[in-house]
DNA sequence: GATCCGAATGTAAAGGATTACATCGGATAT
DNA sequence: ATATCCGATGTAATCCTTTACATTCGGATC
């Protein structure tokens, strides 16, 4: 290793080469004769050889980068995505920047601007918004920009993306309530501006009218994270639901803290289902009842169809649904015979 | 917005002036006369132009990114000191590409050539170990080389780092409990190999052994995660320990979960604290006693020293010793008169 | 033996910004 | 009026790689 990363006219010296030579060696190393080839390969394992990706990246107009914005870092769902997200990227030749929007437009639009700017090659986002700097681009390009939305699927958007069928899943939390016998249910859904809450608002309403019950569903508008639903819950109980389902499992957390709280317990009081599996749903007491998305997954296929389109493939499909699954665990159960009454 | 992003010259022929004045009025506006600096900022405003950043790097050979890798991206813990990283990384103009290495020596050492290929200008890393091939650079660099570690200080290491006194929070976790009346403490720990788990044993052990109580400490080696904290809490409570300290808030809730699997109540049987006071501790049940880590801080800070780094800054301190605090919650009390005994 | 072909390799332009150095013109000093 | 200086601006080299096009050469074809 010396103590400068020498360049491609160093080791097309040592080798006795061009450096048009040694640039092929390394990225079309069918185009060169075998003695060649193995001659630069031994000078670049000798010196340690890299390509400066800055002068291939300006030569090149690609930058091997994926740019990966969401709304907020701290919530575990996101960081199996980017998980997922960073294993694809790599296979593919990519690496991911993360960005962490925080909710904010403005901090979204800085993001965006690395696309404008070529710094990176792609955006996937997975928040709801579509960075307004962004919009010439979608204009332009249509569904060829380099632009894919994970998990948050708004058709009107015209951006491909990546995403389970939050109403169908919605509908099988609240199927599995009423199965269990539960007629009066307490929805604490994501803010209202979030496509995904409201296909699932939908689901839910659409499978409690199917059976009948659309009046034991009591919605309550929180925001995926558990404060606010610590709230809900409580105003939840105080209308008698037997069972509560949170769009989120960290608002379930919050809402079996509340139920703790007023005396009462899950599920022999009040059943919970979450929304997510996260990592730490099992260990939750009792051990949370929640919708599987495929968080991995998500991330991964959304890196996929970027690639596609950066590669200029047609991929046959830009909308991907892929399969959720309901967990059944311990914090839900049939209804007590009596309503639940709060204790103290 | 024109369909493809104007280069400098072309800004340079619409304001009537050479390349050299635009790029002075976007980076050194002072040596540019006002008359001329409002025209050229006009002419970028108007076409939307902004520099290409491979040209940039590829002359100035610096990148503007600082690499962040994490072990394990799906730990709530990391997300908070991202945030808090890429936070200081804007505000100092650096953007942060996230790295997860998944524990994996290897994946750390493809992260870590993109310092080597000048891909990134400097590396943080959140784990304990310092990628093999980076020993070259730090052996020519030593305290300069632009390299910082987060969270797992470690001497021999010789690279400046961010962390807390751990040996000191620890022992305030110890003498929490000892002061509620433990005397039987059950201390699941981090790997081994963990320097931060090394200096939070050594703390509790030195509190435990100020008080006269170092035979009531039982220690079990964990690895942060809640799996492995459930198994150590079973054969902990087998022991009568009327308290468990857990090295993360994630084993903390595996704690909890066994303790209530066991049928036993927290605090009431035993008590729990933890360790990293994560967004959700106050929703466990009960609300986690545990230690406080300044998270964000911890990101922003070692960013901070990365950039002082970079810019060849002379920092005063290459170790920075961030506060802890207890933070006390419910699932902390004095231990019942008699001591616990497993139900069922 | 001349011609052609194709594989292997070389030459050199291009990609876009930064910056050391040169130049210019006007103000100041003498 | 001349010499000097300084601020503002321009010229052109440079960063390193990729790749279109040119060249070379041995072998096949006629």
């Amino acid at each position: 290793m010396t103590v400068l990363m020498p360049t491609i006219i160093e080791v097309a010296a040592l080798a006795g080469v061009s450096t048009a030579t040694v640039s092929r060696v390394l990225s079309r190393p069918e185009q060169v004769s075998e003695d060649t080839r193995l001659r630069v390969l031994a000078v670049v394992r000798e010196t340690g050889y890299a390509p400066n990706v800055a002068a291939r990246s300006l030569r090149t107009l690609r930058a091997a980068k994926i740019l990966l914005t969401v709304p907020d870092i701290s919530n575990a769902f996101f960081a199996s995505v980017i998980r997922g997200a960073e294993e694809a990227a790599r296979d593919a030749g990519y690496s991911v920047v993360v960005g962490d929007t925080r909710h904010d437009p403005e901090v979204e639009d800085q993001y965006a601007d690395m696309l404008s700017r070529r710094e990176v090659d792609g955006l996937i986002f997975l928040g709801h918004r579509l960075p307004a700097s962004l919009a010439p681009l979608m204009a332009r390009r249509g569904i060829a920009a380099p632009i894919v939305n994970g998990c948050e699927y708004s058709p009107d958007l015209g951006v491909p993306s990546v995403h389970i069928d939050n109403a169908a899943a919605s509908a099988d939390a609240i199927g599995h309530l009423i199965g269990l016998g539960h007629r009066r249910i307490g929805v604490v859904t994501g803010p209202e501006i979030s496509p995904i809450s409201r296909d699932r608002l939908a689901g839910a309403i659409d499978a409690a009218t199917r059976a009948g019950l659309r009046d034991g569903l009591h919605i309550r508008v929180g925001d995926y994270s558990a404060g606010p639903a610590v709230v809900h819950t409580r105003d939840l109980l105080a209308q008698d639901v037997t069972a509560i389902f949170c769009f989120s499992d960290e608002m379930a957390m919050g809402a079996l803290s509340a139920i703790g709280d007023a005396g009462l317990s899950c599920p022999n009081d009040v059943s919970v289902i979450g929304f997510d599996d996260l990592p730490l749903a099992r260990y939750f007491q009792p051990p949370l009842t929640t919708i599987a998305q495929p968080k991995a997954m998500i991330g991964r296929r959304t890196v996929e169809l970027l690639v596609d389109i950066l590669r200029g493939v047609d991929s046959p499909s830009r909308q991907v649904t892929l399969d959720h699954e309901l967990i059944v665990r311990s914090s839900t159960a049939a209804p007590a015979r009596a309503p639940a009454r709060r204790r103290r």
